[in-house]
DNA sequence: CTGAAAGCGCTTACAG
DNA sequence: CTGAAAGCGCTTACAG
């Protein structure tokens, strides 16, 4: 069933016909509904390659998310789904390793489909300063700053992370934790967890704690098993701290396990706090202390963000969106 | 940048521009090494819209998750994506409500984009039976079984959800639980969590157990905090319960955290059993006892029936894959 | 081995 | 308000 058979059996031309469904303005009533009516009746759809070559148009928005077991990214992502959809936008979803080339991934998408938008979910600043002038279509980076980056068609919604890494820091100071331990993410500089690991590192310094990176931080992919084994790692290096920040849920729920298995209890023998705020850390059992973001201000800033750039005019922007220390049962008092 | 231009630089034809890039062998060695080298200095990329629209093949194969927070899902589509990308396929995922109807949007789906083939994470019988005789692309339906079904172009694989939810039962009988309580899903008969549901409730019935559905059985979608209202609306209706078959281990998560809010410690006072074997309950404190599915079968078969039903010839098959029964730390004797 | 031409199914000026 | 025609960027018989 294409075009041409449905405005044969309305008794109309292709022309009119795709007026119709693409409801443009100069058609008759008349020609309106007998048009609608047939396309009801078979069901027709238009294809859509025909259309988006057609138009240049080209393919749905793409996005891509870093990682495949951060629960954050699926909370999001689902939300930004929806509200696409709901303005007949489809999404079209690209997983990547944790420390894959996002933007070249994106630079490689883009030449062979042409989307019409792109999203990134967790990104590299590095990677996108240094081959994000490949990019041509509107792109908005969530969960980090594009801010300074000074690409028209990047806009980004992100909390602060170096700040909110900065008030796990101090929460934790303040109960009167010295040796804290940091944990997961890797230390290329920019990249969304790399913001946290700098705010946290920026704010022990501030206080003069006596933090080492090589002996205190331990990196790690952004899943469960991962946090396992790099909390083990970490407590065999450095058996003195006395609070562990790891720099995602999945990661704080992974190392749980791990300091029970240990024997320490948490969080009498071991603080630990999460970051992001997810159903993992809020179920968990203790409850995991973390910083929660906003999954739903940061789906809807995104589409927003996405949409005044794809409207000819919009300018690039980078929203800030508020986070919250949420204070749950995996941190006591030295 | 397109083929034309591309055609002149190198100083040959489209049609042989085309065959280049198409890997065809009927090409001079001179003519595809000038060719293939105009394209890597210009960075072409064939227009994809262009190219399905001429081979009729149109859009990457399209994947429907049922629920957004189901982490099996998102395990076993991460492995599926790293295989179809293995052997240049693209993967499209719509996101769909545990309680929407999927052939339906596959339907609509089909319509619009023409996907080369589509996959089901999740879905049920009922659907596809009144309803799949309109999808013409090769499909497999992904954790329920759609054998009998009699779909020429519909595969399916699956663990036998009967037999397992069968096992857990007689798993928990005996340890000597006599009043059980089922949670999660819908008592929609033929879904993926309804089949779990019906060996479940046939395996209790087999062993004369005193079961009311309407009493013992709370259902709810795949997310924590279903899983969590779920638990305490089950308790105060059926307090008796001494054991809990929680049909997906998300919700069983959500329903271990509501069980030690009431005050009931697990195992002692409530054992518990999950389903699906995610690393929900693989780190979860408690450790959840659960039906072990292995994703990386699950993904390696489908992409592997799916290739076979668009491969012309392929039939399709109905595969069903070993599931094992954790016994971990959520189970105690009565 | 290669080029010229038709056509995939649409949309959009251009006439009328 | 409507139709006929051009053309989006490819692939693929068809000649040569």
């Amino acid at each position: 069933m294409n075009i041409r058979e449905v405005a044969a059996k309305a008794g109309y031309g292709v022309g009119t016909v795709s007026r119709v469904i693409n409801g443009q303005a100069n058609v008759s009533e008349q020609a309106r509904s007998r048009i609608l009516a047939v396309v009801e009746a078979c069901g027709y759809e238009p294809n859509s390659n025909a259309r988006y070559l057609k138009r240049r148009e080209h393919t749905p928005v793409a996005a891509f998310v870093m990682g495949t077991s951060n629960r954050l990214f699926s909370d999001i992502l689902a939300s930004i789904q929806a509200r696409l959809e709901a303005s007949g936008e489809e999404l079209v979803v690209t997983y990547l390793d944790d420390d894959a080339q996002e933007v070249a991934a994106a630079i490689a998408y883009q030449q062979a489909r042409r989307p019409k938008g792109m999203l990134f979910l967790g990104g590299e600043r590095t990677y996108f300063r240094e081959a994000f002038d490949q990019i041509e279509v509107p792109s908005v980076l969530i969960t980090n700053s594009a801010a300074g980056l000074g690409f028209a068609n990047l806009s980004s919604v992100t909390i602060d992370n170096e700040a909110a890494a900065a008030e796990v820091i101090d929460y934790l100071w303040s109960r009167g934790h010295r040796r804290i331990g940091l944990l997961g993410g890797s230390n290329a500089p920019e990249q969304t967890a790399g913001m946290r690991l700098k705010g946290a590192e920026q704010a022990l310094r501030d206080r003069n704690a006596p933090f080492d990176a090589a002996r205190d931080y331990e990196p790690c992919r952004f899943s469960e098993q991962d946090g396992y084994t790099a909390l083990i790692r970490l407590l065999d290096r450095a058996p003195d701290i006395t609070a562990v920040f790891a720099l995602g849920d999945v990661i704080a729920f992974g190392a749980l396990r791990a300091a029970v298995d240990r024997g320490l209890a948490v969080p009498r023998d071991l603080s630990l706090v999460g970051f992001d705020g997810t159903a993992l850390a809020q179920f968990s059992i203790p409850r995991i202390t973390t910083v929660r973001q906003d999954t739903e201000a940061l789906a809807q800033q995104s589409v927003e963000l996405l949409r005044s750039l794809m409207d000819a005019g919009g300018e690039a922007a980078h929203t800030l969106v508020p986070y919250e220390l949420i204070a749950q049962e995996t941190v006591c008092a030295r």
